[in-house]
DNA sequence: TCCAACTTTGGAGTAGACTCCAATTTCTCT
DNA sequence: AGAGAAATTGGAGTCTACTCCAAAGTTGGA
């Protein structure tokens, strides 16, 4: 799980430098916090003296706790990206391919559960009442590429656009995720394989007039 | 959408009456506030005046501001245990029940989307890393009960419990109106329609091996 | 080497959620 | 009517997020 606080890469002065570290080492605090206690409880006189920087410091670089969660949340789409652009790659069968991004999915969310929780109410909360959900859409894109992939190789239905089977799609594996980030020892692998095969039922079948 | 705070009917002094009636009074100018302000823009203290009580009345009657809005979730499972219990008494077809089920839980949803939008929220909140979900399972039932139901009549595919096929049409279902949710000027309507019958397309394929 | 720009830091201060408590009001029952 | 139980209320106090500011430290460049 890529967290996005390593952009720019060659020019930077030792000022920048030790600013992004201080940036990073409160970030990693926080999180290491945050899986551990949740959010509430994590105060940001805790998060501070974890990264070794006094709490006025915090707010140099995070204009609020919030703000936390929001890079926590780009550092996943950023990594789900990542793992799409790989798996897109391959030559597996639509199927594989997939199945092969869920199951990568699904390691890197294993060992950060409680964050990972934190962030997908974060996705759905985001989307304040006032402006379109920036996050939901970005979720819905690697999957819509697989799919649309899927379908340039007759694998998939072409009944609908990619993009609303990518959203059925995720609204599934989301509700099992949903209960499995909730219930610490249900066993998600079992939950996710069952509901991953349901999803390819799914998608390859192709709709016939009701 | 039935709030809980109407339970015991008959054997009331006029000191749990007022009882009530405060708590009512308080739950409602929440709701309100809510609704129009959101959460974290409403202050404890506004809800106590809008209630016409004094601040430190509130927490005579709620443990805290989130417990107001766990009562308010708790009205959502409720009406929707109406709704189906209403729908399932019909005679229409198990297509057509859903539809309706549908049709009248987003009627109740389009006047208060602000506050849904929180309750759709605390859903996923609610569910601590200690403890299994208590209202994921129960918005599950009723539509459980009406595949199931279907599944009976031979309308639905049984390939899976109606349980599970429960999850996956509550999971697409969500991943639209959550869609919805987040952007006031979304047509549900249609989007919602459109999800719906997908969700049927599923429901009644029977599946074959793949 | 020294200045200007930037960062860190301590400290004071605000707002809101929530607790504790004692005084007062409201109801119930006899 | 009057005693006792229960609810309301105001007030003081805690905790945490967050703001503002001035003092002190660090860095890059002339």
């Amino acid at each position: 799980m890529a967290h996005p606080t390593q952009t720019a890469p060659a020019p930077l002065g030792r000022r920048e430098r030790r600013k992004l570290e201080v940036r990073e080492r409160i970030y990693l605090a926080a999180h290491a916090l945050f899986d551990s206690k949740g959010f509430d409880a994590t105060t940001v006189d805790e998060i501070a003296s974890a990264a070794d920087v006094a709490p006025a410091t915090f707010f140099n670089h995070f204009q609020n706790k919030h703000a936390l969660l929001e890079m926590m949340a780009d550092g996943v789409i950023e990594t789900l990206d990542d793992l799409t652009a790989r798996h897109l790659a391959g030559s597996a069968s639509s199927a594989e391919r997939l199945r092969a991004l869920i199951r990568s999915a699904s390691d890197e969310i294993r060992p950060r559960r409680r964050v990972a929780r934190l962030v997908l109410i974060e996705f759905i909360r985001e989307a304040g009442p006032d402006q379109p959900s920036a996050y939901l859409d970005r979720i819905l894109e690697p999957f819509a590429a697989l799919i649309e992939e899927g379908q340039r190789a007759g694998d998939f239905r072409d009944d609908h656009d990619a993009a609303f089977l990518a959203q059925m799609a995720v609204g599934m594996l989301n509700s099992a995720i949903a209960r499995w980030l909730s219930d610490p020892d249900s066993p998600v692998e079992q939950g996710l394989v069952e509901v991953t095969e349901f999803v390819l039922n799914v998608l390859q079948r192709p709709s016939e007039p009701t």
